[in-house]
DNA sequence: CTTTCTGCAAACTCTTTGCACTCGT
DNA sequence: ACGAGTGCAAAGAGTTTGCAGAAAG
């Protein structure tokens, strides 16, 4: 009935803590590992599901394959560059919220919004203007 | 060299123009059955990935299972309800683009912005609130 | 002790791909 | 007729799950 404190689960949450890229569960698979060598996907993958549902990690699903887990929980956006694929968060200024006050007053409850920018990073930029 | 125009490629086109869902591939993939019965699922798919690149068609990838096409080109946002799984359409009022001055700065190339809103429609709002 | 969690491996879902054939151009 | 596009079926990638045994409370 009560969830307990696996030393899995809390490796993954350390793992997820620490990282300031956005892993796959393959690659967090990859880094428990090396504390605890015997963990298995499945395991991650279950702890991962865990610590979404408890909000300490968000999940990140952009045209990449593999979902991305952040570990970071302040309000942030996302960058995608369309070239390399890589995953950049963005600061974000004031907890905006243009578009709320109209879904409110329709009846849906919000809890989270996020912006994600498509473009460019640096060097594919510079990449696709050398070969145009 | 050229690309063709195939009777497959223009229902698959039709079909996502004509969609007010954000139907899945396995869905388009019916839709277009019903005009052109012998089509396959790969073929779909291989449909799909060249009206994205030629941004015909607008990739969806949220925390749902498969990855959703729509077809509605002008800009607009979306909300996910986490309680069904419903994806829903956000008018934009102005093409705001706060964090883009910024980013451009830093050297990177924007090409479109989105925000998803995350929380529960009425009806799964209103479940919620009966059964706390 | 009881019950949740784990490791393992197999199953599943969604997507991509190799091949011989079809059909636009 | 040439070659891009197709159908089919098989392979890949990522994720989930059933089960017997391990371990947290």
């Amino acid at each position: 009935m009560t969830e307990r404190r696996t030393r899995q689960l809390a490796a993954v949450s350390e793992v997820l803590r620490a990282a300031h890229d956005h892993p796959t569960a393959d690659e967090v698979h990859r880094r428990v590992r090396r504390k605890l060598p015997r963990v298995s996907l499945g395991t991650v993958y279950r702890n991962l599901e865990k610590l979404a549902a408890r909000r300490e990690v968000r999940v990140v699903q952009l045209t990449d394959r593999a979902t991305r887990f952040d570990g970071m929980l302040d309000e942030h956006d996302h960058f995608l560059c369309e070239g390399c694929g890589m995953l950049t968060d963005l600061a974000r200024k004031r907890p905006a919220r243009p578009t709320c006050s109209a879904l409110q007053r329709a009846g849906y409850t919000v809890r989270e919004q996020t912006v994600t920018v498509y473009g460019l990073c640096p060097r594919c930029g510079a990449k696709q203007r050398s070969v145009p």
